[in-house]
DNA sequence: TTGATAAGTGAGCAT
DNA sequence: ATGCTCACTTATCAA
């Protein structure tokens, strides 16, 4: 039984090793952990041993690879995101900036008027203070003529 | 004579058929042009002008691949300059909105003292105006207290 | 045919 | 040993 045992199982060890090499499918040979491959490495020549040895190597490698490839037009893709998102930025804050321009030229001009009549009132109260009046709406309405506030002294939004 | 001419004509292209392709360098190859290639080509094996040629595609490759890679980076550079001139734009902008925002503030409320003078003395022009102006006075030097500008009717800079 | 580019390979570096 | 990246080669596509 002995015997027969330990040469079934050399026989059957060299058989495996003869089947294994051969079965061994890139997938299954790079997936493979350093444990599992030496158990697949018995009873092979050390030639084999090196040639599928480097092939698992070249198979990393093709991933190594891929994995780079991917990383590279990754970040190109997020570079160009990131400036898209800046140039947006950029669009949104122009465009705030000239509202506040334009807010700015209303209420300087407002302020402007409104000063002009405050020192013909505190100037001449003398002078009939009818036509003071009439004259600083006249002025406030053509200062800002295609804006809807036509109010003479309310406050600027 | 003429035999040996002849023969020694057949030599010398034999033999310099035989010198002249290992004397090409990569260079000399890789910059020929089709018409100096066919120069060169005379005499040459069948096997031998594929093979040349091969090599001179081959080296032609080595230098687009160059190109792509150089290519490459330089985009990438592109890019990145890009993203810092928009964020630069997006810094001075941002810059220039804060402050208008505070020059509006502070515009807003000189207005508003001045629009509360104004109502004081078109109201009651009855009651004594030295006193309404000396009141509008302080109001104004409270509300821009750390600006430089402290004259009650001034134009807003 | 020429030029460009994706994929794969090996060299070499770093961990 | 493993992972990454560069330079090169090859296959393939477009002009």
């Amino acid at each position: 039984m002995t015997t027969h045992f330990k040469t079934s199982k050399a026989l059957k060890v060299k058989k495996e090793a003869g089947e294994n090499a051969p079965a061994l499918s890139d997938d299954e040979l790079v997936a493979m952990s350093v444990r599992e491959l030496n158990q697949h490495l018995r009873g092979l020549t050390k030639e084999d041993v090196v040639r599928l040895k480097q092939r698992r190597r070249t198979l990393k490698n093709r991933g190594y690879a891929a994995s780079c490839r991917i990383k590279r037009v990754t970040q190109k893709e997020e570079l160009e995101r990131q400036k898209t998102e800046l140039q947006q930025e950029v669009d949104k804050l122009a465009r705030e900036n000239a509202s506040m321009r334009l807010e700015l030229d209303a209420l300087r001009a407002k302020y402007e008027a409104l000063q002009c009549f405050a020192r013909t009132v505190t100037r001449g109260p003398l002078s009939p203070g009818k036509v003071a009046t009439t004259s600083v709406i006249t002025i406030v309405k053509s200062a800002n003529h295609n804006n809807s506030n036509q109010t003479p002294f309310s406050a600027p939004s």
